[in-house]
RNA sequence: GGGGCUUUAGCCAAGUGGUAAGGCAUGGGACUGCAACUCCCCGAGCACCAGUUCAAAUCUGGUAGGCCCCUCCA
């Protein structure tokens, strides 16, 4: 399996610490709002880094945390959303609000067929975790108390910016103006591991400390959670690009301090999704969720397969345009997927040489395009339908695009066949207005009618 | 100002030195009462310029455009 790991700006191959137990950590949401599809984007990708690698025959524990404390009510005001609104009147809580997102974050992902990690732990259920470590980084001089907070000193560490190349020097100018400096700070990329004087008014959680009544700052919580849940020596830690610098450089420098030995061997970073104007954004426009797509008609598989035909380390541009074609092609295949024969022999010398390349597709830093032509490849081959079923079932393993999933029946089987039957009499007796009226009948319960050589077929829509 | 990424047909996109995968859309055809579905056929020389090479979309240098990051962000 070869992955392009961030910290050696190179594709590598991967050998985890345990050659048979992979240790990954992904970056959670931030429980304040609905997950837009461009944050789902990176969840897909590990989604299917996680079943690659079980599929290659690793044992992989993966968690995830729950961002629900740390900047909760700096964010909370841009969502402008109606919904958030209303969901603010319901959840007069912070933790209520968290827990309400949290579930709408589950439910998204679950319509995308990304598999929920075998951890999952809120922020703000390892309190003495971070408490733990940030003693530990006091004692031990990486850490510093001034203003009331506690600083992790970034000056203590030789290659601080590793992750990210960028250079100190050059670190000061061009930054947006509206940062507010904070004069606690002996150096300016020193980041806060515990507050008590909190910049925001209204943070509704503390937790008593021996640093004082106060809350952990936002880089701890990845540390401390990924420490508690998969010990010292991480294989693989996923994100979004944006989390390179700092988040992820932070994570590096406390949890390396803590530990004092190399932590993590893989980055892995997911690209971001843009719209015409760039980056999708919570504040420009129209959100976009996996419920808005469903609004528009979308299955949120397609969107699944929007995604995976390009490569995660390209930056993709969403249109309804390029989500419409992604979407009729899914349908399409899905179609032909359907209509194979599930009672033929099984070619296994076929079988294998598909499993064997779509493994290959995959090593190849997660090449998910090539696997889904390889999945074209299979159903243009040679072969009988049952083995073509068969890869496709291998595939999907790992795609997830559900494609052998017939829709479940909204009505009776025989009341469709009763009708099928009166619109061929209608049709004898060139009744044509009967017949597109039985038709459209149907299409109104999404059942569709193909007019084949064999005869009259139906499809769920 | 600094760092990183990117530019392949109308759209999405693979490709990492040997003469451009795949998909969607469009058009043409078969099928159909009509339609849908299905099947068949059709399209680019890879932003531009200059190099290296027997050979470049693929390597080097430059030009132009786009995007992201530089302490909220997946």
């Amino acid at each position: 399996m070869k992955l392009y790991n961030t910290e050696t700006h190179q594709i590598e191959e991967f050998i985890p610490w345990d050659k048979n137990h992979v240790k990954m950590y992904t970056c959670g949401p931030t429980v304040y709002n609905y997950a837009h599809i461009g944050n789902l984007r990176t969840y897909i990708m590990e989604d299917i880094l996680e079943k690659t690698l079980r599929l290659l025959g690793y044992n992989v524990t993966r968690v995830m945390n729950i961002t629900d404390v740390g900047h909760l009510s700096s964010d909370a005001d841009t969502g402008e959303d109606k919904m958030v609104k209303s969901a603010k009147k319901e959840h007069t809580t912070v933790l209520e609000i968290a827990k309400f997102y949290t579930d709408a974050f589950f439910k998204d992902t679950a319509k995308l067929n990304i598999k929920k990690p075998d951890i999952v732990s809120p922020a703000t259920e390892n309190i003495s975790e971070y408490i733990k470590i940030i003693t530990k980084l006091l004692e031990t001089g990486y850490a510093y108390s001034a203003g009331g907070n506690i600083y992790f000193d970034t000056s203590k560490l030789t290659n601080y910016y590793r992750l990210s190349n960028h250079v100190k020097e050059e670190l000061i100018s061009g930054v947006r103006d509206t940062v507010e400096e904070d004069l606690n700070k002996k150096n300016k990329t020193d980041f806060v591991l515990w507050f008590t004087k909190s910049k925001f008014e209204d943070q509704d959680l503390k937790w008593d400390s021996p640093f004082g009544l106060g809350y952990p700052g936002w880089h701890i919580e990845c540390s401390g959670i990924s420490l508690k849940y998969l010990g010292e020596y991480l294989d693989i830690h996923c994100g979004g690009v944006d989390n390179i610098f700092p988040h992820h450089t932070n994570e590096i420098a406390q949890s390396e301090s803590y530990i004092g030995h190399k932590w993590c061997k893989y980055w892995v970073h997911g690209e971001h999704l843009n719209d015409a104007n760039g980056k999708m954004s919570k504040s420009k426009g129209q959100t976009l969720t996996v419920s808005y797509l469903e609004e528009l008609g979308f299955d949120p598989i397609s969107y699944r397969f929007f995604v995976l035909q390009s490569h995660y380390r390209k930056q993709l541009t969403f249109s309804i345009e390029a989500l419409t074609g992604a979407a009729n092609a899914y349908k399409k295949l899905k179609n032909k997927v359907l209509s194979l024969k599930d009672n033929e022999e099984i070619d296994k010398t076929i079988l294998e040489k598909y499993e064997d390349n779509f493994k290959a597709c995959l090593s190849d830093d997660l090449n998910t395009a090539n696997a889904i032509t390889l999945m074209y490849d299979a159903i243009k081959e040679n072969t009988t339908d049952t083995t073509k079923l068969e890869i496709i079932k291998y595939f999907d393993q790992v795609l997830s695009l559900s494609l052998c999933q017939k829709e479940s029946l909204a009505v009776d089987e025989a009341y469709i066949k009763e009708m099928i039957a009166k619109r061929n009499i209608a049709k004898q007796n060139k009744d044509y207005a009967l017949a597109d009226a039985i038709r459209n009948e149907l299409l109104e319960q999404k059942i569709v009618l193909k007019d084949t050589r064999e005869g009259t077929i139906y499809e769920v829509q």
